[in-house]
DNA sequence: GGATGTATGTCGGCTGGCCGACATCGCCCG
DNA sequence: CGGGCGATGTCGGCCAGCCGACATACATCC
């Protein structure tokens, strides 16, 4: 079972980073029988994949593009769980029970999505328990990032819990670029936000504050880490 | 695969109960395998079987008690992510991967502990496939109720989020008692607090309010739920 | 070019709930 | 029985960050 190796690929907390690619851990023939089990479409920016409250008929893997999966409030808001990227699987948590959705899946971009009903899927899996297993490290992967950011919203100030995500995010989608990192990832405040447990408002006055002091910088809409150390230093 | 019935065995806010108990949802069979596995220990009240930042040797099964599993945070604090109760399996998130642990694992009362070594418990895993598959729904369910709890609390006021556990408590654990229901579970108020990422202080006040409300009663530390329409009413 | 929409930046008022402090109650144990 | 300890109850001060409001900047489309 291949662990893909990038460059930042470190611990962050302790959290040791598993990929949640799980296509590109799948062998050539389990790939193929994976594919035939279920069918590909193609999504525009701003599609649902499912939403909150529909029924679950199956789980997605996502090809290429980028999705976000979001967990609704009461009044309007949401709280942004993860992002997946291509090769993660998502809808699989609902999906393995019987009911409803409970998170929304949307397209951040075009993407391409292989959709597989629930009952196939099952049976693939017992056809490959090497996949089930991956499966499973991929949910406990997932299980103790929720773990961490639960206890960060319950117990950190907010600053504190933007500098943890800017190095989290650095660690899975960082680039090195000359003196400091480049983000492959596209946030607006709001996302981040959400992902955060604050308000857009807060969010950008701390964003402000970091470049200020030459932690961080954008470049049309891209985050650029400038100073790592700083950072680490606020994580108290 | 049987799911285990309860009398409140039903939906909170659309999320289904899985029934978490792995031990009772086992084969004969599969569970004369599980217990040569591993070794089984006894704790007493206060023992951890595990705790934040040892290495994860392996997972395992609670036969009898209650154990405590909290994720801490830096001043001190912690977060109380569940209890597993007889028959729940713990510490397989970490396991599954490499590592050292998120979470700690602490003993509420006299317990004993099935431990089952990370490799010979995957060699297992191949041999029971429907093992394997029945871990990939308790983990899902797992994911989907912290996913609900970190949308709680980075969304909702305390007072909420204290009705809401009830709630829950009382779906999961509950038990009908005349005109209300008996919680099955002993809770301190710190605890509580560590559930809902609330102070000490808060839940004491928010509780005595319920009192006087006339929603929830205790009974010698158990806590009893008189009119959970009232409760109910709360969640908005 | 103008219009419309989306993202960013900034400010002040208001408040939920954290924090520290202290009193009381019940339980266990010598 | 008295002393210690953990849990519960209550209070006031204080502040992080939410909320509403508004200004600006940039992109896209007609």
């Amino acid at each position: 079972m291949p662990l893909i190796k990038t460059e930042h690929d470190h611990l962050v907390n302790g959290l040791s980073l598993v990929p949640w690619n799980v296509l590109d851990q799948l062998a050539p023939e389990q790939l193929r029988a994976l594919d035939q089990t279920g069918t590909t479409r193609k999504l525009g920016k701003g599609d649902f994949v499912f939403r909150s409250g529909e029924n679950a008929a199956g789980v997605y893997f996502l090809k290429s593009g980028k999705i976000k999966v979001s967990q609704p409030i009461s009044n309007g808001k949401e709280v942004i769980l993860w992002f997946c990227f291509g090769g993660d699987i998502f809808g699989l948590a609902e999906a393995a029970q019987h009911g409803e959705r409970e998170v929304s899946a949307q397209a951040c971009e075009t993407s391409e999505v292989l959709s597989i009903p629930q009952a196939r899927f099952n049976a693939y899996l017992f056809e490959h328990p090497q996949v089930m297993f991956l499966l499973l490290q991929v949910m406990s992967s997932r299980l103790r990032c929720l773990s961490e950011t639960l206890a960060h919203v319950a117990g950190e100030q907010v600053h504190t819990r933007l500098a943890r995500l800017m190095l989290w995010l650095c660690a899975r989608y960082g680039r090195r670029e000359g003196a400091g990192i480049i983000m492959n990832v596209h946030l607006t405040h709001q996302e981040i936000a959400d992902m955060i447990g604050a308000t857009r408002q807060t969010v950008t006055s701390i964003m402000s504050d970091f470049k200020r002091k030459g932690i961080l910088d954008t470049r049309d809409h891209y985050i650029h880490i400038v100073d790592k150390t700083q950072l680490g230093a606020l994580l108290h």
